[in-house]
DNA sequence: AGCACGCCGACT
DNA sequence: GTCGGCGTGCTC
């Protein structure tokens, strides 16, 4: 007789443990640890789904009140063994249900239905294609065919949907195409016999000193068993990927798979493209355009071992790789990489606990590391490498910072400033591209009267509502809407205006300006539609604009060769966050937005405007001087405790009923103290409001435990749930963010 | 979480 | 006398 653990399928610390049944004899050979099972439970035998985390010979339990196990859930995927144990870290130390846990490391489950992947390559009649691409190179009306026709000639042959979907080119013209015999459509029913792609698409990138001495000492690492995690520093354009190409090639020489993580942002054609030439068909890409099913397909090939590479976000960390070698994790510091809802785990951690688990390595890039995994590497932790030359030998963009606050006494009252609008007509002038950065978060209009102040709020959530220009005024919480008021809602006035400067407001201002620029805008309103992203970017990389003016979104990502002039309009807004990050945050936007000028053959330029030119996040940024930075922020976290130099807890409360939060909080705070008194090593912070301290009708506090020991808080973590069972009414949750220090 | 059991108040 | 309120405790 066998006996399994099973983990039910129920999110409740109550029942957040194993729960003993009979392996019924026909399940027994087919029954295996990991497989998701339908057991009966509870006193009316409801049947409900669960985890089988352990199989074993012996029950623990009264064997006369064991059940049995019903069956095994139709269509449904296993777990790996080590991804339980994985589920297992992120419960432990993250504060989750081992259920939640399990979930998240089984990203999909839906069943799949077979795919046919289709490419498309160029006609072998190159005159032919010669003739046609002079004439749609004469024509805008064929900017899309010429593109396609101009990459298939180059490449022989392309995916379809990466055409599709990063070189954004509709299906009618590819038929077009097709019909006029200039490309071919192949279809294949699976990846393994588009082997020919590898041959067809030479990979001519050589690996220059500085690359190849990184790729060497990480390898010579690894084969001396030093798996420390790597972190390479290496400016925008000095070419990491090479690096990352390079480990990988060497790894899955060995048999070994890789992981490399991209944030979903970032993962533009020309990225994919790379990895493909050198790779074909052993590579698969995860994005969110998949469905389930087809991510499921993706993992399902991981699984048989049909492609040895992954590159997607967060979740493809939990791809079930048998021989995983290497986890490479881009742009480190993005704060994608982090579960923004219940179990918070970081993928950086977790990626590093799998390493182990695996005897892998993991490779972190970034231009500006996370000050916490910088300092891990200064620590001896991680292993660093820098790269500060730009691999083609180009030089960095000048950067000048313009204070704002003078723009202001000399009458300069537009959000242009005089030094930034003469750059810019200069550079309409000799036809190259400008980007106009703005932190839209903040920034964007809000509503407010002109007699008493007041700001016009959302009902539901304390934040102001925005003015957009059809007329409504919205909240960007949670999407409540209304139409512009008329007379203020607090006193009457019928003075009410429009404030701030948004995207809207920066367009409006720029087409005012410089009518005779084509502009394009992007944030959040303009690519709300499917792809809105990919098209507004290859639009503008295909120089159908001048000026693309838009937020956080456009400084990620594609590589625009033809802009030579980035104008950062107000850099220190993200410096009054009021979080601890927020002069990383400035740093690293000023930085990556820097990035973006003069990746061509020309020299570019950076105009930062700010009120604040002596901040020293901006003047570091300005100068693009990491390391400074690095001394310069740590000293600041050193002082006030806060994380890499002490590990943090924060504990976000929400709750409709705001004495029950304030209630809630204060009992925390006790127990919390009680603790301190009995001798624990812990600073306690608040409880204060959080930094919107309402939204949707919930009320929100925060409370922030620092320790110079992690264990101290997990302990207090565990204390908390203990005491979460206990509180009076069941309208208050918690959500555990840990910033911890440990790995 | 979800359900049964159980011990007190106002009703056919 | 009983119906039903939801506090308490358990689920292999």
């Amino acid at each position: 007789m066998k006996y399994a653990d099973v983990i039910v399928d129920i999110s409740h610390e109550n029942v957040d443990r194993p729960f003993e049944y009979i392996v019924p004899s026909e399940l027994e050979a087919s029954l295996r640890c990991g497989c998701q099972v339908v057991i009966p439970f509870g006193k009316g035998n409801k049947q409900i789904q669960g985890f089988v985390i352990n199989i074993k010979e012996e029950p623990t339990f009264d064997v006369n009140r064991l059940k049995a196990i019903e069956s095994i859930l139709p269509g449904s995927r296993r777990i790996e063994s080590h991804m339980i144990e994985l589920a297992a870290y992120i419960r432990e130390n993250y504060g989750s249900t081992m259920n939640k846990a399990l979930k998240i490391v089984l990203p999909v489950r839906k069943k799949s239905s077979p795919i046919v992947e289709k490419y498309i390559s160029c006609s072998p009649d190159r005159q032919k294609v010669e003739e046609a691409l002079e004439r749609y190179r004469s024509d805008k009306r064929m900017v899309a065919r010429c593109r396609l026709l101009e990459e298939a000639a180059k490449e022989k042959v392309l995916p379809y949907n990466i055409v599709r979907d990063k070189l954004n080119i509709s299906v009618q013209t590819i038929r077009s195409l097709e019909k006029e015999g200039l490309i071919r459509i192949d279809i294949m029913e699976n990846l393994r016999d588009a082997f020919q792609i590898k041959e067809q698409l030479p990979y001519t990138i050589r690996l220059n000193p500085d690359q190849l001495g990184i790729a060497d000492d990480i390898w010579e690492r690894y084969q001396a068993q030093d798996l420390r995690p790597s972190l390479i520093r290496g400016i925008t354009g000095s070419g990491k990927t090479e690096i990352y190409i390079e480990l990988i090639d060497r790894m899955i020489r060995q048999g070994k798979q890789a992981i490399v993580l991209i944030p979903e942002i970032a993962l533009t054609y020309q990225t994919v493209l790379r990895f493909y030439k050198k790779f074909g068909d052993r590579i698969s890409v995860i994005n969110s355009r998949l469905t389930a099913a087809q991510k499921h397909d993706q993992l399902e090939k991981a699984r048989r071992h049909e492609v040895d590479i992954i590159i997607g976000p967060r979740s493809a960390l939990f791809t079930p790789f048998d021989h995983l070698g290497i986890i490479i994790i881009d742009e480190e510091h993005e704060s994608t990489y982090k579960n923004e809802n219940a179990p918070r785990y970081h993928s950086r951690e977790v990626a590093v606990k799998l390493a182990q688990m695996s005897g892998g390595i993991v490779v972190l890039g970034s231009a500006t590391p996370s000050v916490e995994s910088y300092y891990k590497a200064k620590n001896g932790i991680y292993q660093l490498y820098s790269l500060d030359k730009r691999a083609k030998g180009k030089g960095l963009p000048e950067v000048s910072i313009v204070d704002l606050r003078q723009e202001l006494a000399s009458g300069n009252r537009s959000i242009i400033s005089r030094k930034l609008d003469e750059l810019i007509r200069d550079r309409l002038e000799r036809k190259e591209q400008i980007i106009l950065f703005i932190n839209r978060r903040a920034y964007q209009s809000f509503v407010s009267c002109r007699s008493c102040g007041a700001p016009v709020q959302c009902p539901h959530c304390d934040v102001s509502l925005k003015y957009h220009r059809n007329g409504k005024l919205i909240c960007h919480y949670c999407g409540y809407e209304m139409p512009m008021v008329r007379v203020c809602p607090s006193c009457g006035s019928k003075y009410i205006g429009t404030f701030g400067a948004g995207t809207q407001k920066v367009e409006e201002e720029v087409n005012r300006l410089y009518p005779e620029a084509m502009t394009l805008r992007m944030d959040m309103d303009t690519t709300r539609e499917k792809d809105g992203h990919e098209k507004i970017l290859s639009a503008f990389a295909n120089r159908e604009a001048d000026i693309l003016v838009g937020t956080q979104m456009i400084v990620k990502g594609h590589d625009f060769p033809d802009v030579t002039l980035v104008g950062i309009l107000a850099a220190d807004i993200s410096l009054y966050s009021g979080s601890y990050l927020s002069a990383e945050r400035t740093f690293q936007l000023i930085t990556q937005a820097s990035g973006r000028a003069g990746r061509g053959a020309r020299q570019g330029n950076v105009i930062i405007q700010t009120y604040s030119p002596e901040n020293y996040a901006v003047q570091m940024g300005a100068s693009q001087d990491y390391p400074q930075f690095y001394e310069h922020e740590m000293s600041y976290r050193k002082l006030l405790g806060y994380p890499p130099s002490m590990n943090m807890l924060g504990i976000f409360a929400a709750s409709k009923d705001e004495r029950l939060l304030q209630e809630s909080m204060e009992q925390i705070s006790r127990m919390v103290d009680q603790k301190i008194r009995e001798g624990l090593n812990v600073i306690r912070i608040g409880p204060s409001a959080a930094p919107i301290a309402r939204i949707q009708d919930q009320y929100r506090k925060i409370l922030y435990i620092k320790a110079p020991d992690y264990a101290d808080l997990t302990r207090i973590k565990d204390l908390m749930e203990e005491m979460a069972e206990q509180f009076p009414d069941k309208g208050l949750s918690l959500i555990y963010d840990f910033s911890l220090n440990a790995n």
